[in-house]
DNA sequence: GGCCATTGACTACATTTGTAGTCGCATCTT
DNA sequence: AAGATGCGACTACAAATGTAGTCAATGGCC
């Protein structure tokens, strides 16, 4: 069960990761101002996402509070997963050196991350 | 010009980044193998690839030679800036530390991505 | 020269996705 | 109490996607 979210529909699943519960108006207001939604095209989507498992609408009074139902660390590690699949064949490192590259990563970014490669090395 | 290509259809296209050019008989091979798709599937794929100017098919007698029309480069730039908008609001370092953590990674690959960050951190 | 295999073109079609609208009911407000 | 408003349920619908089938032409083989 819990199906994949599509890309919409993972903006709001995020959007409950960074904080939950939350009800359909404020994520309307969020996620739906961040990407030019209206409130109708998020509340669908949170139909969707409860319909598919993947959040959980917990009735409080004549309204809900929506919670994420599956993990972001799960989601992401799948998600990614396939993602590295479909562009690079399975290896990861050349994703991780392009997105490094790419990005402007603050020197605070760096130095966490090369702490964590130093943990991993070990 | 040159549309966002699917999931399915970005394998075929990797398949092409990694040796081009090929004809469809080989992709429905490689692809198609790889994913259980039919010949006529990965065909599918193919055309709509086309149609979309991410790939182009040169004409070698009475079938085609098929060559990505994109660099895979910025095609990767390009998703994996979406797929970082989408689960983490577009901060990358999470990604890459959940992509570390998750993943084995060689010490040739550590020690790779950390030459990377030294360079990138002056 | 005729037949078979290959190949691209075209067609098919159910499902998912993106993007909303409507409506009835429950509330709050005055 | 009545009207305004907020909310979820249900409906809508075109486009994209996944997955393939059919067919006609072309070219190679015997």
């Amino acid at each position: 069960m819990a199906e994949r979210a599509s890309e919409s529909e993972m903006q709001v699943l995020a959007a409950l990761w960074d904080e939950s519960p939350q009800t359909a108006a404020e994520l309307a207001q969020r996620v739906g101002e961040a990407n030019g939604w209206t409130q109708a095209t998020v509340k669908t989507l949170l139909a969707r996402l409860v319909q598919k498992g993947a959040v959980t609408a917990e009735a409080d009074g004549r309204r809900y509070l929506y919670s994420p139902a599956i993990e972001r660390a799960d989601t992401v590690g799948e998600e990614s997963q396939r993602f590295v699949d479909r562009l690079f064949g399975g290896r990861v490192s050349p994703l991780i050196a392009h997105l490094a590259e790419r990005e402007a990563l603050s020197d605070a970014d760096i130095a966490e991350i090369e702490a964590l490669l130093r943990r991993l090395k070990s």
